[in-house]
DNA sequence: TTAGGGTTAG
């Protein structure tokens, strides 16, 4: 008779396995258990359905669940919150809330580590009420809400615009007895910075360091990413060396920082000076540093140089994403090819990537191709303040002060935010052409149209 | 289970 401990050591061989990512070992190690006698368990399964969903693919995943049934092994808790969180780690929102019911559906009772998956879940989804409507669920339901929980409510709302929203709740839970742990503040910083409330991050930060926290490598690169977005170079440049001597540069995150930052305001040298130190390193590059790497060639006008990184990236098997693409059609453009450029995104697919189509509406514009910018811009489902400020402000180069001013009027009534420089742009081409009675009018049909939205 | 990096206009 096989006891109950021979199955523990069998999971204890298999956890140690997939640990270190020898699966296929793993599954031998059944195979022979079986044939000795010891019968894996929901245990062993949940391990398995765990490495597979880190290491191989949802996919896989899943497809031990349909070996647990043929085994006839009850899938429980454990297994459905694995599954849920490689549903997440894939990006599968689809699939998360498909498992949420079907764990609902065989009667397995959520618990906390459930639900706050499914509230990530909605954020992700942009769907913010739903996620705030699990959030009170779970305080009603007295769910006993984990640090993550708070953390997970506090980063969505900041990642979904609802900045002062996160504040709020961030102190009205402290109030309550709620004690901010680092990933906390990281959170709070992060979405200060990137709402441009750099006042209020810098408090954050205060607040942070007399809490007792010490700042991590991710405050760090937050606060780095902020300071060459302020344009503070220099300071930039300085927290940067610190993490160095911290060891704070094991990873390219902080490179592929500095490296964006100095390329977005045209420092290619200075650019390809940090890329080398990355490259130089035993840091290995992931997408992130290989779209960064094509961008700083591209950038540099060294196409061919961006595609001989290009074929490196998929020799060692990257996929080129949207990021690669929208780069390699902007290379094109830039080298004065946007017929090139357009055809290359045909083939590639546009896919609803909005920045390059916003790319391509504002480089068809630039090439006479108005008529066809156009045509693209009726076709996008989705439109942000760069898909009108291009628009607007190429039509306004060109004298076509009546449509720019219609444009910037529909942008308003569909509750786009208008940039103030289109703004501008079409107030002063129609003075420049005399119709100064046409501003006022155009101001206050604005005026009108921002309260009806609001 | 929760926090940091990469693509667009002026």
């Amino acid at each position: 008779m096989v006891s109950r401990s021979s199955t523990r050591f069998l999971n204890i061989c298999i956890a140690s396995f997939c640990k270190a990512k020898h699966l296929q070992r793993a599954e031998t190690v059944i195979i022979d258990g079986v044939r000795l006698g010891v019968l894996p368990d929901v245990v062993t399964y949940n391990t398995l359905i765990n490495a597979y969903s880190r290491f191989v693919s949802f996919d896989a995943a899943y497809s031990v669940l349909d070996r647990m049934k043929e085994a006839s092994i009850k899938p429980d808790i454990v297994t459905y919150n694995s599954l849920i969180a490689g549903a997440m780690r894939h990006c599968l929102l689809s699939n998360c809330m498909d498992l949420f019911e079907e764990m609902l559906e065989l009667g397995i009772k959520p618990d906390i580590w459930s639900y706050n998956t499914l509230m990530h879940c909605f954020f992700k989804l942009e769907r913010p009420d739903d996620a705030y409507r699990v959030f009170t669920d779970i305080i009603l339901c007295y769910l006993s809400p984990s640090h993550a929980t708070y953390n997970t409510m506090l980063n969505g709302l900041c990642k979904c615009g609802f900045v002062e929203n996160a504040l709020m709740l961030f102190r009205k839970l402290k109030r309550h007895g709620f004690v901010p742990s680092l990933v906390t503040y990281n959170i709070l910083i992060n979405g200060l910075c990137k709402a441009w409330k750099l006042k209020t991050a810098r408090w954050m930060l205060k607040e942070l360091g007399a809490s007792g926290l010490v700042p991590n490598v991710i405050t760090y690169t937050t606060v780095m990413r902020c300071c060459f977005r302020s344009r503070r170079f220099e300071q930039g440049l300085e927290i940067f060396e610190e993490m160095i001597d911290k060891g704070y540069t094991f990873d390219g995150f902080a490179y592929v920082t500095v490296v964006g930052a100095l390329v977005k305001t045209s420092r290619i040298e200075e650019a390809s000076h940090y890329m080398e130190r990355m490259v130089n390193t035993d840091i290995g590059l992931d997408m992130a540093s290989y779209n960064t790497l094509i961008n700083l060639y591209c950038k540099g006008g060294k196409l061919e140089m961006a595609h001989g990184v290009l074929d490196k990236m998929e020799k060692e098997g990257f996929e080129r994403d949207e990021y690669t693409n929208t780069i390699l059609m902007n290379g094109l453009c830039e080298e004065g090819d946007v017929e090139g450029a357009m055809e290359y995104m045909n083939v590639a697919g546009f896919n609803s990537n909005l920045v390059a189509l916003n790319t391509m509406v504002d480089r068809c514009c630039k090439a006479d191709q108005i008529d066809y910018a156009f045509k693209i811009f009726d076709s996008m489902h989705m439109r942000d303040s760069f898909t009108y400020s291009s628009l607007i402000h190429n039509l306004c180069k060109v004298g076509r002060f009546r449509c720019a001013s219609k444009l910037l009027l529909s942008c308003v009534r569909s509750g786009t935010r208008i940039l103030p420089s289109a703004k501008h742009a079409v107030f002063d081409c129609l003075r420049h052409s005399g119709h100064q009675r046409e501003v006022k009018r155009l101001k206050s049909e604005i005026k009108l149209a921002l309260s009806a939205v609001v």
